[in-house]
DNA sequence: TCCATTGGGCAAGAGTCCTAACTAAGATGG
DNA sequence: CCATCTTAGTTAGGACTCTTGCCCAATGGA
């Protein structure tokens, strides 16, 4: 919380950076309408339009308000404020967009993926989608988010294979291959965290205002989770926090084993790999009645993650999402062995299902955005 | 990151604070000396320091500096400014303090506590350490931090005794033992979580200025740790993250159990208590041979722990801590297993051996009281 | 004693904000 | 169609803060 000098700059540059908020929470304004909203005068509001027009980054609309006496001349955001992509890569397919200040999607292209032809038709479908994206939005992409499913290392933005985990996208350096349509920062992370993020726009935690603190247990091929901490998703050290395939817990027999050997052991794994066979998984719920093995071993073993998850993060609740995940009779069965443990903690469904990777990715490119655009106003020090 | 009004009342405040920070920084400067400090110019900082005298947070001390040139006159942060408490609080006794905005020591008191006495005797230990703190500095304390070595529920500040778990000070809500000498908020926090912060301090991790990612493990007659994640320790939404006890891990015979059921096993519990007999626990390490069997069932149930930090937090290091915790051949043991995971994780003894939950607690003691004494001065909003 | 050196104050100037009053221009209603 | 109301934007004046440059005061060394 260092503090800017005091200084004359200062003061201006805080008057632009109100302008731009105002512009970018209401598409097009006046200027005595801006000056209403920020609750600054008018003749200053007018002096910092007048400099923001000046630098490129306001345009008057050339439209004039309606109603009652003089009309207004609107202005709002320059097109030359830019965009930011937002890309997300699944087995499934390559999803990219262009998002403006406003959040407003301006370019999308999806390429779906044959799983058949292995991973390495991930970067050409890449290049691709991001092809169409470029030339559709035909503005200035100032900064990247990508979401990836699969681990994510803080560092480089490579995609990581760890041991005994699925490789699902497989090998890839996403900013490399973002460089050159890209003039800013790229930021990578994994599809849970993004997802997590979304659960948290969507209202899940933390609903008092206060800070959020839950978790996002994904249950799919691959087994993850994010950690939300005081608001935010915590990363850990090189950005594998949430990868919970190693966690010891109770297996089959009451042996203590890795989370990943419970699905080997259970036959749920997809022949010759160690991702997690969906569709079986689902199949067997399908089936189960109470007292199913195979439900009640899964319950076991994932409220062994429970019990990690409390201990070590303290969550308000978990959320429970993924493709076998939100099966009903998954969580009532976790629900159930939730309850007798010495300390409990509330499992809800996860809110958002609809790609909430890239509701969340597309959160993190907006607010980045929009930070980027103010500050291009703020050259010496924050405030 | 909402920005303040942009107003002149803002840039003066401003100088203020520039003013009261360099005169936290360095005990006594004369206005010249502040300009040079803050880069501020002499008229500007002198008109600050007239008002900051005026409002009764800056002194002329009445000396004047020596050296070439015209004598300066010092200033220094009035005594009026006020101290803040710190509290620790261990079954061993009562520990307070009152701490000035440079970290100077002002009062201290230590009160030990009979162990047989039971917890009831903890209030009277406190309320004696408190008073001869207060009348010991003389000055008014504007806040208070307390550390105590059980968990402390977030919200309300009162420590909490968690099923199996020892609850070694007892019941006690230090809020209300300190709402009549503290003018101020209180920060309660466990002992662990306190002396991560000055592990944290002490370089531990993120020492390439970065944010630190760590976790300490505290294991002592309690089994506890702190999750620092991105530079600050992570409470949970309760405040009852890093309370371990209950983490499912790989016990004797390698069946799942809980942690602190490990030692119940090995018949290494106080007795009467879920207490862990840490006398005991050492003299075993201290006789143990290669392969000695308690040796090996600890530190596998021990890395279950690390297996599960690893995969919910992905700390940099892990720092071993506490009474039995940092003993060589534990530690040995502990890296040569953790070697064999399939994630590894650096584990380090801890750095800070005496008090470390005081000095963590004082630290953060410090910074609240500064910001408190800088908030005086900024009255509309926040910059 | 003289002088270099440093602390502190004064004056002038530039820049930012605000209030208040003014002009400009569309809407309303008879 | 015109007078009136209402709102947008500009201008003028004043208050305030910061900075630069200069002066004076006071101290220690030559």
């Amino acid at each position: 919380m260092s503090s800017a000098k005091p200084s004359l700059e200062l003061l201006r540059s805080l008057t632009e950076e109100h302008v731009l908020r105002a512009l970018m929470d209401h598409p097009r304004l006046t200027r005595a309408e801006i000056a209403a909203v920020t609750g600054i005068s008018k003749p200053t509001i007018s002096d910092g339009v007048r400099r923001l027009v000046d630098l490129g980054l306001v345009v008057d609309t050339g439209e004039w308000s309606t109603g009652r006496g003089r009309a207004g001349s609107y202005h709002a955001l320059a097109p030359g404020c830019g965009t930011a992509l937002v890309v997300s890569i699944t087995p499934q397919g390559v999803t990219a967009e262009s998002v403006d200040p406003f959040g407003t999607v301006v370019a999308s292209s999806d390429v779906p993926l044959d799983r058949s032809a292995g991973a390495y038709a991930v970067t050409p479908a890449l290049r691709t989608a991001l092809g169409r994206v470029v030339s559709g939005s035909g503005r200035r992409l100032r900064l990247g988010v990508v979401s990836a499913a699969d681990p994510v290392d803080r560092d480089t933005g490579r995609l990581v294979h760890l041991p005994d985990a699925p490789f699902l996208v497989g090998d890839l350096d996403p900013r490399a291959v973002l460089a050159s349509a890209v003039e800013g920062p790229v930021l990578v992370d994994n599809d849970v965290n993004w997802a997590a993020r979304a659960e948290q726009a969507a209202g899940q935690a933390g609903a008092a205002g206060g800070s959020a603190d839950f978790v996002y247990l994904y249950l799919d091929e691959g087994l993850g989770c994010a950690v939300v901490s005081d608001g935010e998703v915590r990363r850990g050290h090189s950005g594998l926090a949430g990868e919970i395939a190693h966690l010891v817990t109770e297996g089959p027999e009451g042996r203590a084993v890795r989370l990943t050997e419970v699905f080997a052991r259970l036959g749920l794994r997809r022949p010759g790999s160690t991702a997690v066979d969906v569709e079986q998984v689902r199949s067997r719920f399908a089936d189960a009645s109470d007292g199913d093995p195979t439900l009640g071993a899964l319950a076991t073993a994932v409220s062994g993650v429970l019990e990690a998850v409390t201990a070590l993060a303290d969550p308000e609740v978990v959320v429970l999402g993924g493709g076998w995940g939100r099966e009903a009779a998954f969580v009532d069965e976790l629900r159930r062995r939730s309850a007798a443990l010495p300390r409990t903690v509330p499992v809800v469904p996860a809110l958002v299902d609809r790609e909430p990777q890239l509701s969340g990715a597309r959160a993190a490119a907006l607010e980045q955005l929009r930070e980027l655009v103010v500050a291009t106003v703020r050259r010496p020090d924050r405030v």
